[in-house]
DNA sequence: ACCCAGGGTCATA
DNA sequence: TATGACCATGGG
C-alpha cells in the first residue's frame, strides 16, 4: 500500500508550498517543460530570458523562428539542436489546435494523446504541461519519484511511467489539483535541497531514504 | 576531472 | 520489452 499522503504532509511541513510552475502565462509553462528535459531548471531559466528578450514567448511569433535562430537563444539549456527542432514541432501543433482556447476545451486524455503525438513530447513533458499549463488532474512521475518511492518499498524500482502514475492517481483520488501540483514540486524540491546540502552523499534521497522523511533506511 | 540535471528518440537484439 | 547511444550546457 503505502502511506502517499502521509509523505505528502511531510514534505509540505518540511518545505512549504513550493508556487509552481514559475512562469508567467500558461505558454512560457509549456515552452519550460521542454526545455527542462534532463536539464537543471537555472539553465532553463536563462534561455527563456533570451526568449523574452527576443520577444520569442507568444505562439505567433516563436513559429516564426528558424530552427538556428532558436538554437542560439537556447544554449544555455543545453541539447540546443534537439530542443529547437522540438519547440518548433510544438508551436506547430499548438497554433494547428487553435492554441490554448481550443486545446482546454478537450478533455483530458484527448489533450494528453494529442500532446504525445508531438515528436519530442513524451509522458514527463506531456504531464508537466496537463498539470501546470492547463491545470488537470494529473501526477506527473520523475525519476526522483520513482527512486523515492521504490526505496520506501512502495513500488517495484523497475516500475514504468503508466502504472507508476496510475499508483499515484489511485491513491490520491480523493485530493484536488492542486495537491497534485504541489506533491510532485516537493519531491523535486527534496532532491535538490538535500543535494545542495550535501552532494552525492550517500546519505541523499537519491541514494536512500533521506532522513528528512523521517524514514531511515535500513 | 567527474557526475548529473524538473527526458525523449532511435537503433539494435 | 529492454537496454544503449546520443543529444550538450553549466553547477557542485
Amino acid at each position: 500500500m503505502g502511506d502517499y499522503k502521509g509523505i505528502y504532509n511531510r514534505l509540505f511541513s518540511e518545505y512549504g508550498p513550493q508556487s509552481w510552475w514559475p512562469g508567467d502565462t500558461p505558454f512560457e509553462v509549456m515552452i519550460g517543460a521542454i526545455l527542462t528535459q534532463n536539464t537543471a531548471w537555472l539553465n532553463v531559466e536563462r534561455a527563456i530570458t533570451n526568449l523574452k528578450n527576443a520577444r520569442l514567448l507568444s505562439a505567433q511569433d516563436l513559429r516564426d523562428t528558424t530552427r538556428e535562430e532558436l538554437a542560439v537563444l537556447i544554449k544555455p539549456s543545453g541539447y540546443f539542436n534537439v530542443k529547437a527542432d522540438r519547440l518548433l514541432e510544438f508551436v506547430h501543433w499548438y497554433c494547428q489546435q487553435g492554441q490554448y482556447e481550443s486545446l482546454k476545451k478537450l478533455h483530458t486524455a484527448q489533450l494528453r494523446q494529442g500532446l504525445l503525438s508531438v515528436k519530442g513530447i513524451g509522458p514527463e513533458t506531456a504531464d508537466d504541461i496537463l498539470l501546470y499549463a492547463f491545470n488537470r488532474k494529473v501526477f506527473v512521475i520523475d525519476a526522483y519519484t520513482r527512486r523515492i518511492f521504490s526505496r520506501l518499498g512502495y513500488v517495484d524500482k523497475a516500475i514504468t511511467y503508466e502504472p507508476l502514475r496510475k499508483v499515484f492517481e489511485e491513491n490520491l483520488a480523493d485530493d484536488n489539483t492542486q495537491v497534485f501540483n504541489e506533491y510532485h514540486a516537493l519531491i523535486v524540491r527534496h532532491g535538490k535541497d538535500i543535494c545542495k546540502t550535501q552532494p552525492r552523499c550517500p546519505e541523499c534521497c537519491l541514494e536512500v531514504i533521506c532522513p528528512k522523511l523521517g524514514l531511515a533506511n535500513s
